[in-house]
RNA sequence: CGCGGGGUGGAGCAGCCUGGUAGCUCGUCGGGCUCAUAACCCGAAGGUCGCAGGUUCAAAUCCUGCCCCCGCAACCA
């Protein structure tokens, strides 16, 4: 049988499992578990990706060797991931023996194949910390729109993208010296020369979403494949790179040879004589290698990745399913908004069925961003997995065990029986393309029909006066939540196992289903003690998994987008945390009346004005103001206005814009607070 | 003009590939049931499917343009 190698990415051994991975390892969890139920020959293996300059130098703050930061890291990983379930047949870490000698075969393989080459590079360099400093350690000004404290490959502002030598002021970002530039050579793998192969993978019918190959098509498959730089310069955590003194692979070289090292130390780890090649890797072994993912890091996976394996004469992945990203609320998580969730934090407060049937009931094979709204949870989980679904089989479970003697009977309800098998392949089939989402809705669906069937059929009288009925009818619907259990079991094991339980019958699986033939329960089998399968979710419950710490100061105003996001947002939710400002809070916003100079439009801003305003300085002040749809430039021009002097100094659409206006009313009807007689600019008001 | 996804009753989503009566969950209103976890069942109100144009006997669905929202961008799952 062909043997199933299945992975979730390799949660980087810098920080804790939040629930943004959790989405990808329940995803991955639950398709696991449905392929082992349907008798695939299947293994589930993930590791810690362990390498590179952050936890090189977290560690070091924290005085203790990477080695000891990633060992309390993996400790702690492998505790959250089981408490939600998740099944690994291994969990691994990428620093080791193993993962070392394939690092050093495939990059051997690349060299032999004419994939590796090398060149000189004049990088950016710290000469206080004695490194070479990677784009994200780089800080500056951005040279497009003047944001500061940009990082060096990419601005969050205005999404320029430029090399760390374009900022302005650059500076590290670990000591804030000045950075100088140094010569390096440095190993580089030739993504180009394999465009035909990766073309022809991704196109293969199966291997990717449509959304992502287009994703792919209109990115660098679509524009060309740039050499990738594959080495660094030490101090660096990570493998050394063979006849080298102080260069080693770069992280995301080793991290997906992790899914091969992984794989090879289970095999000794269940004492296998095989290697993880014979089994799995090598071109001719009888195996199909499933990658999930999140589409942030599509390009490793869809590109470098399979090009690597190509040339290194290794297994492409035959599958590569890609979610998108979890919002919480709708939002980005986000610590200061407290919904950056951690998986301890969850565990600490709900069950981790709930979270697992959500994410199930919101998942399909593309990569969409799915929302964690606590509201819906709530509704969704309360609705489908409980009232539905856990009603049906507590409802009739009950009557069967406490009206009657709880025994099964021999014969079936034949309409109803039929109905639960039609669903089974239903379900298979979703499950099996990762429509996790379709396959529970055939679930519910035939939850909906069977508590129909009981509201109409009424047992609980027939218990008296058809008893024979009413055991056959109540028969059934054991059997129904039996056929039920198996099926959700994937999605939530802990469920499933109440529901055999409460049955008194050992776990079933889709594999069992699709032989089985008419009644599960045997005639005259007992049922075990009902009771709720799940309990409902606690609206209370579910609020505490939001914990709005201490809102860290936010000064700045903000450019045009997130202006409009910020007002929007600030609407529904009239309090934060303490609510009241102190008079020590007023009293820090110093407003002054200011008389607006000159204005006149930003180009490409249809929302913004630039202004003069003197506020009785010897400068007059630039001020960027979101007015422009309520004003014309000439509108505004002499009028005395009130004005935020001492708001922190903010770069919005390339405008260094220093102070704000206050305005009444919503975008874009808004009316400038003016102030009547003749009091002079910078007068303060109180 | 960086790339991709999306806009469908009050909220959240399905339907779009393959054109033919607009569907589901929650909420609201009314009724029923009493086995069950304030559950379950029935009925009702509520949508010109983001906007404009085109193709067609027929468009939520196909094509073109525009507006808006979200995510990603090679050291973020």
């Amino acid at each position: 049988m062909t043997k199933i190698l299945v992975t979730s990415a390799l949660p980087y051994a810098n920080g804790s499992i939040h629930l943004g991975h959790l989405v990808e390892h329940i995803q991955t969890d639950i398709y696991v578990r449905f392929l082992r139920s349907a008798g695939e020959d299947v293994i589930h293996i993930c590791a810690d990706d362990t390498h590179g300059t952050p936890i090189e130098l977290n560690a070091r703050k924290l005085g203790i060797t990477p080695e000891q930061l990633v060992a309390g890291v993996w400790d702690e990983h492998v505790r959250d991931f089981k408490d939600f379930g998740i099944g690994f047949d291994h969990y691994d870490s990428t620093n080791s023996d193993e993962n070392r000698q394939y690092a050093e075969l495939i990059f051997q393989r690349l060299q032999k194949a004419g994939a590796i080459e090398k060149k000189a590079l004049e990088l950016t360099y710290c000469e206080k910390d004695q490194r070479f400093l990677p784009d994200r350690f780089v800080k500056g000004t951005c040279p497009r729109c003047s944001s500061p404290d940009q990082y060096g490959d990419v601005c969050e502002k205005c999404n320029a993208t430029y090399a760390p030598t374009d900022l302005k002021d650059p500076h590290c970002a670990i000591c804030g010296s000045a950075p100088t530039r140094k010569a390096s050579e440095h190993y580089f793998f030739k993504l180009g020369k394999y465009g035909d192969f990766l073309r022809e993978w991704s196109g293969k019918e199966g291997t990717l979403d449509a959304a992502i190959r287009n994703n792919l098509m209109g990115g660098w498959l679509g524009t060309g494949l740039a050499d990738w730089c594959i080495s660094r310069d030490g101090p660096y955590f990570g493998f050394n790179i063979p006849g080298e003194k102080d260069k080693y692979f770069y992280v995301w070289l080793d991290a997906p040879i992790g899914y091969i090292s992984s794989v090879e130390r289970y095999l000794k780890k269940i004492g296998s004589p095989k290697s993880a090649l014979d089994l799995y890797w090598n071109e001719d072994a009888d195996s199909s290698v499933r990658h999930i993912i999140g589409k942030d890091i599509l390009n490793f996976h869809a590109l470098f990745w399979p090009a690597m394996l190509k040339g290194a004469a290794l297994k492409r992945p035959e599958k590569l399913i890609v979610h998108g990203m979890l919002t919480v609320n709708g939002e980005k998580m986000s610590k200061s908004r407290g919904t950056f969730i951690n998986a301890r934090q969850y565990l600490d407060i709900l069950d981790p069925s709930y979270l697992r049937y959500f994410f199930a009931a919101n998942l399909g094979p593309s990569p969409e961003d799915i929302d964690l709204s606590l509201k819906e949870f709530r509704n969704k989980v309360n609705a489908e997995l409980i009232n539905n679904l856990g009603n049906m089989v507590n409802r009739s479970l009950s009557i069967l065990a406490t009206r009657m003697d709880g025994k099964i009977s021999a014969d079936r309800n034949p309409a109803l029986l039929d109905d639960a098998f039609k669903t089974v392949p239903l379900v298979r089939e979703a499950f099996g393309k990762l429509e996790f989402r379709g396959g529970l809705k055939a679930l519910t669906e035939l939850g909906e029909r069977v508590n129909k069937f009981v509201q109409d059929s009424k047992p609980w009288e027939k218990v008296a006066s058809a008893p024979d009925e009413a055991r056959r009818d109540l028969s059934t619907i054991a059997d129904v939540a039996y056929l039920v259990g198996a099926m959700l079991f994937p999605v939530v094991p802990k469920v499933a196992e109440e529901i055999f339980g409460q049955l008194a019958a050992k776990p079933l699986t889709f594999k069992d289903l699709a032989s089985a033939k008419g009644a599960l329960l045997p005639a005259g089998h007992k049922i075990g003690t009902p009771r709720p399968i799940i309990g409902r979710l606690d609206e209370k419950q579910v609020e505490k998994l939001v914990v709005v710490s201490a809102p860290p100061p936010e000064p700045a105003k903000p450019a045009k987008k997130e202006a409009k996001k910020e007002a929007k947002k600030a609407e529904p939710k009239p309090e934060v945390a303490p609510g009241v400002a102190s008079y020590d809070d007023f009293s820090k916003i110093e407003l002054k009346i200011g008389k607006i100079l000159e204005a006149e439009r930003v180009p490409k801003a249809d929302k913004l004005l630039k202004l003069k305003v003197d506020l009785g300085e010897p400068e007059a002040r630039t001020i960027a103001a979101g007015i422009a749809e309520a004003y014309a430039p000439e509108q505004v021009v002499g009028k005395r206005v009130v004005v935020v002097a001492n708001l922190a100094k903010r770069a919005i659409r390339g405008i260094e814009s220093n102070g704000m206006l206050l305005a009444a009313g919503e975008p874009p009807k808004l009316t400038l607070v003016d102030v009547p007689g003749d009091l002079p600019p910078g007068t303060r008001i109180r």
